[in-house]
DNA sequence: CTGAAAGCGCTTACAG
DNA sequence: CTGAAAGCGCTTACAG
């Protein structure tokens, strides 16, 4: 671990002045193409490494993102955009700074100030929509609402729109031969109600909720009961994961999926394709929602953006063919 | 989006020098009680965030950690820990700044020069073994090897040991009565193998060793016929990842577990605690790994770390009870 | 094509 | 208890 040259050092191995020396390592500016070579190498010599920190003080622009992660992205399917949001911003030159989203707006808007000086550029992966949007007006960045609620008409999104998968879900469901279908949700798992509603109605259907109080494999497991009692013949879950604990659930009951209930669940979480049978699901549109949110970083004409991209089913063995 | 005030304007509003300003706000040095308050007003009353890029610079100390993340960390069980990672570290008021691990030494090399200046202390989770460890060594920033190789002798490193773990795995294994045990392993994931053929040399039996070509559902499926050919009747999976794509392969070949074969896996999967049956594994020492990285980061006096922390089994069905 | 100077917004000695 | 000054390492006008 050596102490840092500075370009003044590599300024001074060259023979030149700060300004030239800058000049040739980040080509602005014309500089003579030996003295450029000599400057270069110097730097190469004395392992010169610019400041990041004195860069972005001076330019007002550090090319990092702040990425504030709440629990919806904890997911393995959250986890696949984040990883490609990164090496996909990274290719442009930019880094991620990451924090969770914390419980309490006091400790968000401590996070987001801490942050001042070093990102100007927010994206929040999660947002509890009981928040007042007032903690973001006073802070001198900028915010993009990734696939969670939006605290206000002003502020820009990227969203997926779950009802057009949920729906294909559920038109799937039916097309099989199911009436009696279930929707196991939770309240804070958006959008897909409106589609699973607008496909069972096309058919003059009407769906059976069943509320959730989470969305992973012991939330599914436990609405088995509820599902066995309605009477179900099919269900759709808000996630993968639920749908995959409650095949545990069928499987400690002796219920056939899908001859007795067949299922679909939402994430294209990877564990569904080797599940038991091969587990139906809506698949986001990762490539699609990175590229919006990448645009957004690097606009610089700032222009607002509402973005909403489809998604859609992957069928497999739980929804079986009529 | 406002112009932030800086700390003159919050001075200037109050009447006193910037020197003043900041012992007040900062609490170094004394300051009449009557002036502190009259400058803390008037830093709420302009909503003054100071500018951690001019702190950086100056104090030459960013609060911000560097996460090279490698695709060991990109399950569930590594997400896990990179997460009680950053809460903890939050509380300490650090933050972290965070990037895939390049498939290349120059790309890891550019990665690591972009953060100079804003990233003091480093955090690898992934290496590639193969990689020299010369590109650090002309870089300025300190570096800690979280549960991936570590490239020499002289560096700090936290890891699970996973010998321990896996040992108790293959113990269990022979005491419900297997004799039979193969170890599918992948020769990235380190340090089970010791264990594994520990725990089977003091019972004077021998491992069945499959190579596996990744750490994935796919790969546990596919490892499927070689298992049978085998004549395995236990076996022992780099992860769980892979024992829960064997029990896919199981249930399509008409094979029962743990009746004819008994399965363990490695990295407690929360999805494992689901399947059927549900899945023995080792858990990795998450809490206690992350004490040390933190231990790491807030260490002034740089005291050298190489913990090794043991892993643990959690019996479930798969192994049955002799 | 090149350089001397100012300044980004803080913190750190130093002097009263 | 308070303030004037220097300086972290760059980039940005500006002048030759």
């Amino acid at each position: 671990m050596k102490q840092a040259a500075t370009l003044k050092d590599v300024a001074d191995a060259a023979g030149v002045s700060i300004r030239t020396a800058g000049r040739a390592l980040r080509n602005d500016g014309p500089v003579k193409a030996q003295v450029a070579e000599r400057i270069r190498a110097a730097a190469r010599e004395l392992n010169y490494v610019p400041n990041a920190a004195a860069r972005s003080l001076r330019s007002r622009s550090s090319r990092i993102i702040g990425a504030v992660i709440g629990e919806n992205f904890r997911t393995e399917a959250g986890q696949r955009r984040l990883a490609l949001l990164e090496s996909t911003l990274r290719e442009q030159n930019f880094h991620i700074l990451i924090g969770a989203l914390p419980t309490g707006e006091r400790a968000l808007s401590a996070l987001l100030r801490d942050w001042t000086g070093i990102v100007e550029q927010v994206i929040f992966l999660g947002w509890n929509p009981e928040w007042n949007a007032e903690i973001l007006e006073c802070l001198p960045q900028r915010f993009l609402f990734f696939d969670c609620p939006v605290p206000g008409e002003k502020y820009d999104f990227v969203r997926t729109d779950r009802a057009s998968g949920a729906a294909a879900a559920v038109t799937a469901l039916i097309a099989s031969g199911r009436r009696q279908i279930a929707h196991v949700f939770n309240r804070f798992a958006q959008g897909r109600q409106a589609g699973v509603e607008q496909a069972a109605a096309a058919e003059k259907l009407r769906i059976i909720p069943i509320e959730s109080d989470g969305l992973e494999l012991r939330d599914g497991f436990n609405s088995g009961a509820a599902i066995v009692a309605a009477g179900a013949d099919a269900v759709f879950f808000d996630t993968d994961r639920m749908a995959l604990g409650f095949y545990r659930y069928a499987h400690e009951h002796g219920i056939s999926i899908p001859g007795e209930i067949a299922v679909a669940g939402f994430d294209d979480d990877s564990a569904g394709a080797y599940a038991i049978p091969t587990l139906s699901t809506v698949a986001h549109p990762d490539l699609d929602a990175v590229r919006c949110v990448v645009d957004w970083v690097t606009d610089r004409e700032r222009a607002p953006v509402r973005k909403v991209l489809p998604s859609r089913l992957i069928r497999r063995e739980s929804i079986p063919h009529e």
